[in-house]
DNA sequence: CTTAAAACCTAGTAAACCGATAGGATTATA
DNA sequence: TATAATCCTATCGGTTTACTAGGTTTTAAG
């Protein structure tokens, strides 16, 4: 399951990747837009902000900025930082490996092969979604 | 994230399904061969058998087999008894739909739409595999 | 008929995680 | 100086997860 802090965090991205200029958007103008609890999306942005999605600009007039082009971000990278693995089991992930105690032989385990699949087919998705074919869908 | 319910429900399973008689299979050999805390186990093969996977037998000499033959059983069918709805988003999920209280307009949202992307790739591999696929694998 | 072995059933529980909320500190603009 | 924004830390109720405990019931074997 997705959580609400990864669904926010796209919906976020997305907004502001459909304004036209660059003015910074406002954290409160995206939470009333998107029906999103304002502190919640704060600290969902304080993130994005802190692993290189955004800028910001504190004070009046201030906000959130893209720092690359929306075309350059790829859906992986964004659900990586806000939801963590990609991979459904441990044991396949490659951004966050980590190897099932109760596994002797990662090669012998049914699940493992069957994740492996699973895991590749998300990654293909998600690797050829970028942020522009997602803000502007529809 | 996989649970490790499903992931344990899987290898049960499997080890089942690479048992050449029919004779049933006791809970407790699973849970030494592959790792897996008995009691934790019993509650999970109790749910496959309720679900109709398995059937069982009591007493001495019981325990479970399998109701229909490995290649006839999809691995689809067991996420969703196990772990529930495949989708990452209730609101693109087929089995286990729900809206979302934060989307007026489900087809003008930018997760919803890469999510339905996601859920395909996942059916289509979920769907293609067997029981019989993932127990003699390798 | 007794004993052991197996499934079956109910309940509880510690820990982690989720989705916020609270309350401010800091910074920049007008 | 007032205001508006980000930034930061802490807390918290609820849910889920992964078990564990402690039995009851059924069956086969001796």
């Amino acid at each position: 399951m997705l959580s609400k802090k990864t669904k926010y965090g796209i919906k976020a991205l997305a907004y502001i990747a459909r304004k036209k200029d660059r003015k910074p958007v406002q954290a409160s103008e995206i939470s009333e837009s998107e029906n999103i609890s304002q502190k919640f999306l704060e600290s969902i942005m304080l993130e994005l902000r802190k692993s290189g999605f955004l800028g910001s600009k504190k004070g009046k007039g201030g906000g959130y900025y893209l720092i690359k082009e929306p075309r350059e971000i790829r859906m992986t990278a964004v659900i990586r930082v806000l939801e963590g693995p990609i991979a459904m089991v441990p044991c396949v992930s490659l951004n966050y490996y980590e190897k099932c105690d109760d596994c002797p032989d990662e090669n012998a385990c049914s699940v493992h092969k069957l994740m492996i699949q699973v895991r590749d087919a998300s990654l293909n998705v998600l690797g050829e979604n970028t942020l522009e074919d997602i803000a502007f869908t529809q």
